[in-house]
DNA sequence: TATTGTTATACTCTATAACTATA
DNA sequence: TATAGTTATAGAGTATAACAATA
């Protein structure tokens, strides 16, 4: 094979980079779609998703694992206590810090957002073969690690 | 092999969809501290190489392109022709419609902007082998066909 | 009538600084 | 003095509607 660029033009390289640029946002997309009927946007989900997993959390590591400004963090505890989804508790061992944990109706809402997050999987991951998503995700796992990202956090998670 | 999910934890598992998000988000990040010292944005540079690729494409085309919506067009577009980077020249044959262009400049960022994204894809791709990158290339070349995106753009950049 | 580009406006998200109460 | 949270404010990006020129 004298030209194995053929199949790709190598004036428009579609580069890893730019795929996963592209395939993020779409992913993100999709994933905004799935959970508009449960009144929330992407980045309550990723709230609600890192409090699950850390009771108790403050604010400010809260603010820290999003990549968001502390200000930020407050308009959006705001809202989710205004939902009864989440709750503040002044710390008793630092009464600066506000514990945040889940109510029942946000514990509930975050078993919704897993099968709305499953739903997303099938639609963007819709018509490759089992053995292509096993190497899509172990490359991608592995990436996520060599970037030193966070496995459960990614800042924004679209807005 | 009976438990084939052993190598996922089942009650956190790491998807593709979350997966994708969070590595295209940091691939977006990475190119947008790339091209910082070129004093342009992601946006702005997704319409340099829309317009470099397509010249006389007009402003609804781009849009289209985009995802973005007109009004913000005028803005983008506004603020290249500022900053020399590109023109606009009232169609002949459609008279409402403005065509648009790269200056020289324009020409000689976009090349710049080149150099910008195969610093990204180094970044993005360290530690992965040849094959590892050629499988991941081809997984999400497959992938971005499926979901039918644009070979050239997605929305936004990241901005 | 419909479309292209434009302006005006409102809302959200981001970023900065100043303030309070604690430490 | 430093830190956690809050408030206020300014700047982007996004969305809608209304308008002029042209089709």
């Amino acid at each position: 094979m004298l030209y194995s660029d053929e199949v790709n033009d190598s004036t428009r390289p579609a580069r890893i980079g730019f795929l996963l640029a592209q395939l993020g946002t779409h992913a993100a997309d999709v994933f905004a779609e799935q959970i508009q009927p449960l009144g929330i946007t992407p980045s309550d989900a990723g709230v609600l998703r890192i409090i699950g997993r850390s009771p108790g959390i403050a604010q400010r590591q809260l603010a820290d694992k999003l990549g968001a400004l502390p200000s930020r963090v407050v308009a959006l505890i705001d809202k989710l206590e205004r939902a009864g989804l989440a709750e503040r508790t002044r710390s008793t061992t630092d009464r600066r810090a506000q514990e945040l944990n889940l109510t029942d109706d946000g514990r509930k809402l975050l078993a919704e957002l897993r099968k709305a997050a499953m739903a997303q999987e099938r639609e963007v991951t819709n018509g490759l073969t089992d053995e292509q998503r096993t190497q899509l995700h172990d490359l991608l796992a592995t990436m996520s690690h060599l970037q030193g990202l966070d496995a459960d956090v990614h800042p924004g998670y679209r807005g």
